[in-house]
DNA sequence: GTCTATATAGGGATAGAC
DNA sequence: GTCTATCCCTATATAGAC
């Protein structure tokens, strides 16, 4: 299998931990998404759905970095700029708060407990992102993380609202107001 | 089995499952949680595991009536007295932000579905309830529903990232801002 | 690298004794 | 109302052919 194909069948596979949660995503889904029997998955995956779990977590921070923080580093932009970049990225991201955050999914039952560290610190990393770039808007440290935590709490909120109400539209709300919301002074 | 027997036997239930999710939950943890052999179980829950889960949601959804919603009905008191116990409620229920919410839990997979409906509607009545108080404290309807749904986010939010940063300090710090921030005026 | 076949365990669920 | 015993199914995982 090529690496491109792997990719691909990670990117499956990613969809229906999302969908169905670590313990409700049996083999069998796993490998009538991808198209692999459960003997070729195991090749690929030796440790079988722990390993499958780990890729996606792995591939879903990767493109997390890639569409949400990537353009809070452009540094020749302003800070409101690179967030309503970085706004534009979330929707992408999360289809507009179709998609579950795969951080929350994982956090439950034996997930939870096997990816403890780097969900932890994938949510940390969320939140510093954020508070620096408040803080490089000329917002005092504390406040830059306070407001930090709260937009990590939104978005996370969001996408469980977005889950139980069947809608997108607070998502929505939430990713269009972010950008002025964020940095404003008060 | 007596009433208040079946009632402790749903309290550990619910245990189980907010920390298990609905697929991660076995009928031996239940058995085990609850010290009644597997068969015994079906002669309560006929059903088995759904019977069980829509037992767990529905004691959940009481539970949360009286400890949270029934403060904001004590028409007597002041929209900020209301929200006050309100607020205290919340802490209890959720213990600081350490217990999560089956609404978000049961909201992935199987149980998304089976449950799709009760999910949706109790989320809304979350929303509908501080809404209404909001409007009763002199906030225009359309500002009042904006807020209440902001907040149900922030209170999903707080749960997930007191999951995924095994700290309760981002859930007390929601709490306790709660009553001065919901009804401000700005 | 993918497949078929299979091993083994645990899942949910039921029947019937007590 | 609780238990033991049992059934069937699906789950994960492995071995080995191709």
């Amino acid at each position: 299998m090529s690496i491109t194909t792997k990719e691909k069948a990670v990117k499956q596979i990613i969809a229906v931990f999302r969908e169905y949660g670590y313990e409700g995503t049996s083999l069998s889904l796993l490998s009538k998404a991808t198209g692999l029997g459960r003997s070729s998955l195991y090749h690929h995956f030796p440790k079988g759905k722990e390993d499958m779990a780990a890729a996606a977590l792995e591939a879903v921070l990767v493109s997390f970095d890639t569409m949400v923080f990537t353009p809070l580093r452009q540094k020749k932009q302003t800070p409101f700029q690179r967030l309503n970049t970085c706004a534009k990225g979330l929707s992408l991201f999360y289809a507009n708060g179709e998609r579950s955050c795969l951080i929350n999914i994982f956090s439950v039952g034996a997930a939870g407990k096997l990816f403890q560290v780097p969900l932890e610190e994938s949510t940390l990393a969320m939140i510093n992102m954020f508070s620096n770039l408040a803080k490089e808007a000329g917002i005092p440290g504390k406040i830059a993380r306070h407001r930090a935590e709260e937009l990590v709490i939104s978005i996370q909120g969001a996408l469980v609202l977005s889950r139980t109400l069947h809608s997108k539209s607070l998502f929505n709300r939430l990713v269009k107001e972010l950008p002025g919301r964020f940095l404003e002074v008060d």
